[in-house]
DNA sequence: TTGTAGGCGTTATCAG
DNA sequence: CTGATAACGCCTACAA
């Protein structure tokens, strides 16, 4: 590896030219005639030179990377929601020209300083922050206090004109509501801590008192969903709907309970939470809530690169949530 | 965000000592007493200074960061294969202390220079390449010619110790055996183009001579899984088994069955490829051939670092592939 | 243990 | 349009 590759002196010296010759050539920058730069680009491909790009980066102070921090459980199930976030996050900062640096942030590992300096040592231009653990605030704080461009990706809450939000606590009601509609009555919810917002929609969704609700709190991965549905079974078995934070837990849910010839949606009307893809070809097909989430990445970095040209954006941006019917509910 | 961050010229002279001291206070190489470490890095988060990464990237030349690069088809579906190597991949790298960049390449867009220069203008310590598209046979010519460490995460072929691979010829055979012991007649593949073992094997395991299976080569897709049914269910209702060449392609391929009344295994057994997390959750749960996606990652990251420090591998490497029987087959 | 000073490879500024 | 040259901020011999 060590090949020692060669440098623009090197390189302007074997064409006959200056360094900044080059440079101008192939950073496309500055003036320079269209047949010098098609030559030294030509040359530049045969005898493979490429700018060193932490000399230009360097020089520039332009790192031409974002980052992307999302919590992440540490279990080997993949999270899906993120991973479809990640896919709008993905292709917009390729249609933008910037790299993506993912870090996964894990709430147990207790950690944030690595998250922290990539944010404060200038290899980032900006970072997109899924919210949702202790650690994405402090790194909002960091963001914050270093005047580094940051959008945030969280469910609607007080802070700051930044975020790309969704609205749980809508989406949550538009169940609650359906769930009424379709003449259910012993409603429960299973679902992670973090979830007031979806409680408190579904609730009112529901329209009954808080007290008449089944919350079974607990996590979010598929295994959650099925133990959530053993518990269920034997503590509540007149339960007739359910409402799972996620549609992982959905799942779970779902299949621990078609396992016991517990009847979907017959016998219990399951709505998930995301729309992952996945919600469409799972059988039953879910019903759920569509956060958008391939949309959410993008807007994401379309709004990041908005402020990275120097615009103010003055309000938050909400993406919409749709109750989504299929089959399970 | 021109916060004008502070340099280490100003940072030493504010605490009055030399730039060298406070280069080796944070960075951990040199001698130094602990007492003026402590001291300097106190001071250090109490005015936010940071060594300057591209500088120091710069003067190093280490950028501490891997590549991965995968094959991403242009559609909204997330690979949940990728998605789950990708998690191993990550988990290593931080265990390893090196920062990831992602490269989604698609073979559409019909231009590797993006990634190739990553590879070449030394942003990239080593990369990780996803074998399976004319591009990636591109990029490894890159790596190769430019002396980059590399892994290449690919199905059996001929191709190099640096290898981390599974052995898709086996897992078919595998699973045309397993249909060929349930005493299943007329089976069917479904796949892509480039799985040319995955068919052989298949046919193999079957004991039956190619004529004798059905092949519909189509995309990757859940849709594609969906129309494989319906077009098969018009064509050659007498299939009762198939093998799809990966699990998003049997849940789609499923789906639609069941939704026609077909009964899954009954009538026609299932088996996907991959295992991917979800496939235990279906329903009915996926027989299917697990790569150890997870595992894959992983240990390309460890081979990747033996690379790195200058370890020559002398074997490729191989993950054990299994079949998982489950409920669709 | 600490300080001094040179240089890493680019790009931007300023002349020509 | 092109060439010479001065930074950019850090690390690391080497000297003290």
């Amino acid at each position: 590896m060590d090949n020692k590759r060669i440098n623009i002196k090197e390189f302007a010296q074997l064409l006959g030219v200056s360094t900044a010759t080059v440079s101008r050539a192939l950073s496309g920058k500055g003036r320079i005639s269209e047949k010098t730069r098609a030559m030294i680009k030509a040359k530049a491909d045969e005898f493979g030179y490429r700018a060193n790009v932490h000399a230009s980066k360097f020089r520039t102070r332009q790192s031409n990377t974002l980052g992307f921090f999302y919590p992440s459980i540490d279990s080997e199930d993949p999270d899906y929601f993120i991973t479809e976030i990640m896919l709008g996050v993905n292709e917009a900062a390729i249609k933008s020209g910037k790299n993506l640096q993912i870090f996964p942030i894990s709430d147990s590992s207790g950690n944030v300083d690595p998250f922290k300096d990539s944010i404060l040592n200038g290899s980032l231009e900006g970072a997109i922050i899924v919210a949702g653990t202790k650690m994405s605030g402090e790194l909002i704080d960091a963001a914050e206090s270093w005047g580094i461009p940051y959008i945030v990706i969280g469910s609607i809450r007080g802070g700051g004109n930044n975020a790309v939000t969704f609205d749980n606590e809508r989406g949550a009601r538009l169940v609650g509501k359906y769930f009424r509609n379709i003449g259910r009555k012993r409603p429960a919810y299973v679902g992670g801590f973090l979830d007031k917002r979806k409680k408190r929609g579904y609730v009112e969704g529901l329209g009954m008192r808080e007290e008449d609700v089944l919350f079974d709190i607990g996590g979010c991965s598929f295994h959650h969903g099925r133990t959530a549905f053993e518990r269920l079974l034997i503590e509540r078995p007149d339960i007739d709907c359910v409402l799972c934070a996620n549609d992982v837990l959905a799942i779970g849910y779902i299949k621990a309970a078609l396992s016991k010839s517990v009847r979907i949606p017959e016998d219990i009307a399951v709505a998930g939470f995301d729309d992952i893809k996945l919600a469409r070809f799972y059988s039953p097909a879910l019903t759920t809530v569509s956060l958008h989430e391939v949309e959410l990445g993008r807007k994401s970095v379309e709004r990041l690169m908005k402020l990275l040209s120097g615009e103010t954006l003055m309000e938050p941006e909400l993406v919409n949530c749709d109750l989504i019917i299929r089959e399970s509910a």
